[in-house]
RNA sequence: GGAGAGGUGACCGAGUGGCCGAAGGUGUAGCAUUGGAAAUGCUAUGUACCCCCUGGGUACCGAGGGUUCGAAUCCCUCCCUCUCCGCCA
């Protein structure tokens, strides 16, 4: 959420911020009025109250003398039902705000490339050398198949289509995987790993910014108005919502938590094998820091999920979204993509984003700076990193002309010294 | 799921209709005392919003409704915590 006074006194530049999202400005100017309004009605209404607190004290004072009171009784309980007609105006009011308010995304920040589209989007670097192949080399499913490594048919009998299921040496290797990742974060870059809850209520959701927006992206449990998580950045930012943080900025945590997405309107997009599915497992990086020092823990991130790929020996590449491409709640937005030599492209493993104060104004997160004065922390999270891709690019990087699929180096201790998928 | 108890400021805890934004204590900060410190004493110490902003006002005692001239206090609904019972991986 931004910062309604920011509307108030900087309208022009939070305008041109959202503008360069490709968004249309009605809600702002209805929040920029709707504030107005509210503002107006408080005044109006706090004047009443004003004098009737005044007036029922008084007729406590008559009454303890022994005087009788009904005339001033009824005059103010007159008073009392235009208090009650008015507050339900300023109620109205504050509530059409904060819906226009909820549904602004975030301003971008100034220096990313301005676009409306993907195509705007600006490749900061790629890192390591593509595979080359004396053999056509296959892509994933292929792999997967041969290897017996899922078994993705009879997953659409259990659930339906789009819902994996990791066979053998494959869930072996996918579980691997978040071992080698979630150690790395926490002895080597620093944070605390946290297994949160995978559902969560819709203060959660709102919180972190996914409601209201993308209500019919996420899987809903009506009976008890709870939300399947669409990535651990809900319930792990959301540790701390509504407090004053007790401990220390920065703070680092990781957690890996399956995420669940409807992946409405995509039907039809990358249906084969598992490159989109409903249900993926993810690592997660989510931090708490300081407002001066959030870019500064952006690079940082992107580097403790590049140190990810790396480790792993696997060809990269870094892009800097453009206005138009960040998500809702970012302000700026890296994303890596790992090079998927069987489907001759790349694919996003990690998106890393610098959400400013505006998930903590949502979740009302503050800390103390260092003049004791209560401040909105920065939030940032990145994916450290996505699973069901990041098996992809491993089976199609890593594949060998024989059919088999060598191991990474850094994975082996990790599944008993296994050095390569075989059929 | 059933029965009971409870949710008050950073924390503990008093408060059952007006004198309560809330006693007392702890904690924190400042001052005094001291060679310095401990101990002691004094003082200060919630948040948000609004306005004609060196000041004034409104709201907030788990959340939301209701009763009343007036609610932390009475009534209703919901949420959460604790204890016991039941069920259960």
């Amino acid at each position: 959420m931004l910062d309604i006074k920011r509307i108030r006194e900087k309208f022009d530049e939070v305008a041109e911020g959202l503008q360069r999202r490709g968004m249309n400005l009605d809600l702002l100017e209805q929040a920029r009025d709707l504030d107005i309004k509210r503002r107006t009605l408080v005044t109006e209404t706090d004047a009443l109250k004003m004098e009737r607190n005044s007036r029922s004290k008084e007729i406590g004072a008559l009454k303890k003398s022994g005087q009788d009171t009904t005339e001033v009784q009824a005059s103010v309980r007159a008073m009392g039902e235009q208090i009650a007609s008015k507050d339900v105006e300023l109620r109205e009011a504050e509530e059409a705000l904060q819906t226009a308010m909820l549904s602004i995304p975030n301003v971008p920040c100034k220096t990313i490339p301005t676009g409306l589209d993907e195509s705007a989007n600006r490749e900061v670097c790629k890192v390591g050398t593509p595979p080359e192949f004396d053999f056509e080399p296959k892509d994933h499913i292929e792999i997967g198949e041969d290897l017996s490594l899922f078994d993705l048919a009879r997953a659409v009998k259990i659930t339906g289509s789009a819902f994996p299921l990791m066979l053998g040496k494959g869930a072996k290797l996918q579980r691997a995987l978040i071992q080698y990742m979630l150690d790395m974060h926490t002895t080597k870059h620093g944070y605390t790993e946290m297994l949160p809850p995978f559902i969560v209520n819709t203060d959660s959701m709102r919180g972190t910014g996914q409601l209201p927006k993308m209500a019919e992206d996420m899987y809903h449990c009506d009976v008890d108005d709870f939300w399947l998580i669409p990535t651990a950045e809900v319930p792990v930012t959301n540790y701390f919502r509504n407090e004053i943080m007790d401990r220390p900025l920065p703070v680092y945590l990781t957690a890996y938590t399956p995420c669940f997405r409807r992946e409405a309107g995509s039907a039809g997009k990358d249906t084969r094998g598992i490159l989109r599915v409903h249900q993926f497992d993810k690592v997660e990086m989510v931090k708490f820091v300081e407002p001066e020092t959030s870019y500064d823990e952006l690079e940082l991130l992107v580097k403790d999920a590049e140190d990810v790929l790396n480790g792993l020996g696997l060809h990269y590449r870094i892009l800097e979204l453009c206005s138009g491409d960040i998500s809702f709640a970012a302000a700026k937005c890296y994303d890596i993509e790992l090079w998927a030599p069987g489907h001759n492209g790349w694919l996003e493993v990690s998106s890393c984003s610098n959400f400013e104060d505006f998930q903590a104004r949502r979740l009302n997160c503050r800390y103390k700076d260092a003049d004791g004065k209560k401040q909105f922390v920065h939030t940032l999270n990145g994916s450290g990193v996505a699973l069901p891709r990041l098996v992809i690019a491993i089976l199609e990087q890593c594949q060998q002309a024989d059919g088999s699929v060598l191991i990474p180096e850094a994975l082996r201790p990790y599944m008993q010294g296994m050095e390569k998928l075989e059929a």
